[in-house]
DNA sequence: CAGAAATGCTTGTAACTACAACTATTGTCT
DNA sequence: AGACAATAGTTGTAGTTACAAGCATTTCTG
């Protein structure tokens, strides 16, 4: 609708703004590189018969957590998904035997993922799988030092992207 | 996405140890802040009664393309999902009028989507949303300089992602 | 202390995605 | 040529995800 700015042949690679803006090209990339960093972790991780990748992310996630347990919600906003499909992840987790669900005492409305000894045992084996794809696809190309530059313009990113939640 | 990186100095006990390297600390800033971005973007189009991301993602890439067309193939690999994947959403923007299917005359196998004037149309009104949104998420926090180099260094770690089974 | 609003989580439904098997066309080797 | 392998895309099926509605519990307010 609206006016044409079509210029279909003139405008072939200027009207494109995420690809010409610094800005944009740097979220490109991004998303280019997440989703070849993911295939790759979930190529190593089904060549060793292991889980997907989510249930390594809920797994490490509840392991670091005090106690070895989460609240739904918490783990649901810090795994970035939706509460609705977490419960459900955290069901198959919970059919497999690796966490349990538990309850708070003082608020019945809260349940915990909790960590599950054979949860542990398999984050233990999947850790390594993960770690060293990461070392491939990280250490030969970014020194740590960059990494940590990296990772600090990430999260301000990432802060302002929440902002209307955190 | 790997730890909230939070227990500095967690005993490695029974082997499940948070991976606390640097590099592990960089691939869960980009997975978090992949996601959160995702969401925002999503969410805005949403808002405004526009098409999902990866329309606009498929639209654009094409829309960059010589002749405003692209091979199946080379498109998927572009936007990082399975070639099966993509034939079906090219189905869906097909079915909606923004893309044709058309044909190579010397190799018979592959097919184009190529870019209609209703999908350069609808492209020329989602691109302001998807560009303010990341102006938000990005201009606010890094200088133009410093998404250069984030754009850089990303495409490092991808190039090895993609590249070697090493 | 009701009754309304807010919070925390789960479920029903629909849509999307990946994986594997399949068809069709092209390239290669003898 | 003729057979075999490789390439390009599509389709069938199953699993996963999101969105919206729903239930249970807690908190706020008059």
């Amino acid at each position: 609708m609206t006016e044409p700015a079509a210029a279909t042949t003139t405008a072939l690679r200027e009207g494109d703004a995420p690809a010409g803006t610094p800005h944009g090209e740097a979220w490109g990339a991004l998303a280019r590189t997440h989703a070849a960093v993911t295939q790759r972790l979930q190529e190593a991780l089904a060549q060793g018969d292991y889980p997907p990748l989510p249930w390594y992310e809920v797994l490490a996630t509840v392991a670091d957590a005090a106690d070895q347990r989460m609240r739904m919600g918490d783990l649901a906003e810090v795994l970035v998904i939706t509460r609705g499909g977490l419960t459900k992840l955290v069901d198959r987790l919970v059919k497999a035997g690796l966490l349990e669900r538990t309850f708070c005492e003082t608020d019945r409305r809260v349940s915990y993922a909790t960590l599950l000894p054979a949860g542990s045992t398999l984050l233990a084996e999947m850790r390594p799988v993960i770690v060293g794809e990461l070392q491939i696809a990280f250490s030969a190309n970014i020194s740590e030092a960059q990494a940590e530059l990296l990772r600090e313009m990430l999260d301000r990113v990432r802060s302002t992207a929440c902002g209307g939640i955190a």
